[in-house]
DNA sequence: TAATTTAGCAACCACAAAGTTGCATATTAA
DNA sequence: TTAATATGCAACTTTGTGGTTGCTAAATTA
């Protein structure tokens, strides 16, 4: 479908899928599907279809024990837009240093 | 609508808005509207759209000047996402990070 | 074996989002 | 003043998204 960074930009932007992937990386243990949706106002297929999409963009990892899935957070993708971010930091203390470092290139 | 950090994770999960941004970043003056659409393989309006999300999550600033507006790129937004991502840095590295430490903390 | 629990799949709904075209309007140039 | 340029606004289409309910199937418990 779509590029690996845009799956975990569009993961994380929605504010549902923050919280259940707050929910999952200070769990002290794999939580189940179920368990996961009792914690949320929604019902149980609503949390799948979010937990599919984290899935998707390597934030969840699933592991089948019998007729549960518990669902483990794994933050190594967020990497990914930390490393995209890094371009950008240079600029973010001033929004025109991008002009700034263009001319001080002109004038060296 | 949504709150300040959905909006600038959903203005950035879109891929052509990231080009679009970064186009604005590197380029070492304003870009009017019609200079942007040039660059890219979209009508004008489609452009409009883009840039009024990236205004409303702050990573675009506008100035009208006569007929034309100037689009300047603004990261400081960014520094928000940053922020939302330093709780899960210590994460990133072991996905049983969060059970690791849950451990240590029932040990000590 | 029968009942309960956990979950997937499919269909559906409402709304948001990405993009388009057409038209009106204001500013600038000829 | 007429023509050209830059833009906004509105309407529309298509596709994606967040969420639901209903049903089926597999695994567990009684």
């Amino acid at each position: 479908m779509q590029d690996k960074i845009t799956q975990v930009f569009k993961a994380i932007a929605d504010p549902t899928r923050r919280e259940i992937f707050h929910a999952l990386v200070i769990a002290s243990s794999a939580l189940s599907i179920t368990q996961i949706a009792s914690q949320f106002d929604m019902s149980r297929q609503g949390v799948t279809k979010h937990i599919k999409t984290l899935e998707g963009a390597g934030l969840v990892s699933l592991d089948t024990q019998g007729r549960e899935r518990f669902c483990n957070a794994n933050a190594k993708p967020l990497k990914e837009i930390n490393k995209w971010m890094t371009f950008y930091e240079q600029f973010w203390d001033d929004s025109l240093e991008n002009l700034g470092s263009y001319l001080d290139d002109k004038t060296s």
